[in-house]
Parts: C-alpha cells; structure tokens; sequence
DNA sequence: TGACTTCGCATTCGTGTGAATCTATTGTCC
DNA sequence: GGACAATAGATTCACACGAATGCGAAGTCA
C-alpha cells in the first residue's frame, strides 16, 4: 500500500469553495460566451447594476478583481456601449463609471438568466440561508482579521 | 430614491464563494508567487500529491482545470523538474503524470504553509465541520443533477 | 484486415490577466 | 506657495489561460 492518502484537499477550504463555485458557475459561463461578455466583464457589470455609479478602485474591490483588469474591462464594455465613464468633480483622478441603458438591461437580462440558473441548480438543496450566512459570516471574519493587526497591507 | 438596490450579489451564491476563496486564498497566493508557482500548477501539484500518478484527463478533472491548461502547466513543471510523465503501457495514448521528489517535496512545503495560513485565517471561526459538510453535499448535488439528467454531456 | 468512430493528449493561437510602472491630481508640511 | 508624499487610474508587457483543432492510438464493425 502505497501511503494512506493524507486527505489535504477534502479539508482544504479554498478547494471546497472553488469547486463549489464552478460547478455552480459552468451553466452561467455558457451563457456568457454566448453574449461576448468575459467574466471580469460579468463582475463588472453585476456591481454596477447593483451599487450604481462607483469609482474605479471601488469597483475593483466590489468585483473581486484587480484594478487593471477593471481598467482593461471597462475599456472594452465602454466600446461597447454598456458603461460610460464621467471624470469626477471634485477629485479630477477619480472616473465615475455608470450604466448605459444598453448595459442596464443587459445585465439585468444576465442576472435573471444568473438567477434562473442558480435556482435551478439549487432546487434541490434544502436549506441554504445557513451556508450563506455562515459564509457571509466566514469572509467577514477573515477580512478583518487580515486588515487590522498591520494596520498596513504588507508587499 | 432612484429604487430599492435588489440585493443581487448578497444572494447570489457563486459571488458569495468566490469572495470566500478569494479572501481566504490571498495570502497563499502571495505564497505561491514567491515560490514561481502558478495557480494552475499549484492545484496539479497538490491533486498529484494526493491522488498519486494520474492521467491527464483525470489530473484536469481533480485539478478543476481544462485540460490544455493543465498540459501546459505539466509542461513547465516538467521543465523544472517536479513532475515526469511516462507514456501508458496499455493505452498508449495516456500519459501517467507523477510526482518528481523534488515536486513532492515542493508540493509539501506548499501544503503545510496552505494548512498554516488557513488555519491563522480561521482561527477564530467557529465550528466549520458545518459549512464544509454543506458545500461539499451542495457540490455532490449539483454534480449529480447536472450530469445525470441527460446521460450524455451536452455540447 | 480495412474503414470509421471515439478517445487521450498536444499544439496553436487569440485573448484576458495582473504585476510593475507611469502620469496626473491631490494632500501635506514647512 | 513650493517641494514632497500619497493616491486614482491608465498603460505596458510578459505570460497564463482555454477554445478550437490536430494527431496518433485504441475500439468497432464488416
């Protein structure tokens, strides 16, 4: 016998979520490709929808994206015709990004397919509202006990 | 009031997940660039060392990867000499994929410091037994409603 | 055995990604 | 008010990613 299997995976959090998240994702990503919409574009567009006219760095934050990949995203759905971007008045750095029409119903469009989607796949579950709030909960906790004992992000 | 924000995102699930992993994955992944190691090859390398020499199709699949993504993964890491391949002695079409002792001692010092930043990160979490029971049945579930239906993977 | 289908993996190639860097603007301190 | 640091965002560039495809190696059926 060649080693009991030490079973890291089964234990490991990240693994467990990433699965989870793309078999839960794959019949949605389909449904992208079909629209010309890239994921970091979806995210994108999800938080606009959602939050409204946001800056770019709190866009990248909400989206779970990196800011270049925001920038990049941006550019391609701005050519589009689904963002529009407005310099800000009072701090002349800051781009306020905002919904087109276009975009709007686009994404609302991608969101009820998201949600048809998902309840689908998660008829049968049964109670989820207790795995949401403890992963609400989880990601809460390990946010802030990742920012505060620096005080500084470290390189 | 330009209308009630729907709350999509708070109540999507793959949002919710992604957020998790991300947050919880940050550091190792700080880990991993260090080290020179890309995402993709790190989840070869621990699926490899757990599940011991495996095909490529089956590595992709426990990977959660695609499998062009993973033959280039093997390839680099097959450059720096942490996994070998050998050609199937049945099928001559498979390629075995194992682990170097260089790779498995690599993947090793890999996985300890996962499991270490995992557990700082959970550390004040309280009982996950919980949450690790229903996201693995939620993905079991989903698997098995998505693949059993139509007996044939769609296209 | 030969034609055809299916399967496993490699390769190609276009594209998204993100670390590092740069520019422009703002805040700060003297 | 001028010099310096900090911040917002754009840009560059190298590279990973993955869809489509190619190719060789089994199965299949006659």
């Amino acid at each position: 016998m060649p080693e009991v299997s030490s079973d890291f995976l089964d234990d490991y959090l990240p693994y467990l979520l990433r699965r989870a998240d793309q078999t839960l994702s794959a019949p949605f990503y389909a449904v992208l490709n079909e629209y010309g919409i890239a994921r970091s574009e979806w995210r994108v567009l999800a938080v606009l929808e959602e939050l409204g006219e946001l800056s770019v760095l709190d866009l990248a934050a909400a989206a779970l994206s990196p800011q270049p990949t925001v920038t990049h995203a941006l550019r391609r759905l701005e050519k589009r015709g689904l963002v529009a971007r407005t310099t800000g008045t009072i701090d002349k750095r800051q781009r306020f990004i905002s919904m087109t029409s276009a975009g709007s119903a686009l994404t609302t469009t991608l969101m009820a397919e998201a949600k048809r989607l998902e309840a689908a796949a998660l008829s049968e579950a049964g109670d989820l509202s207790d795995l949401v709030a403890k992963l609400v909960e989880l990601t809460a906790r390990i946010e802030a006990h990742t920012a505060a004992p620096n005080t500084e992000a470290s390189a």
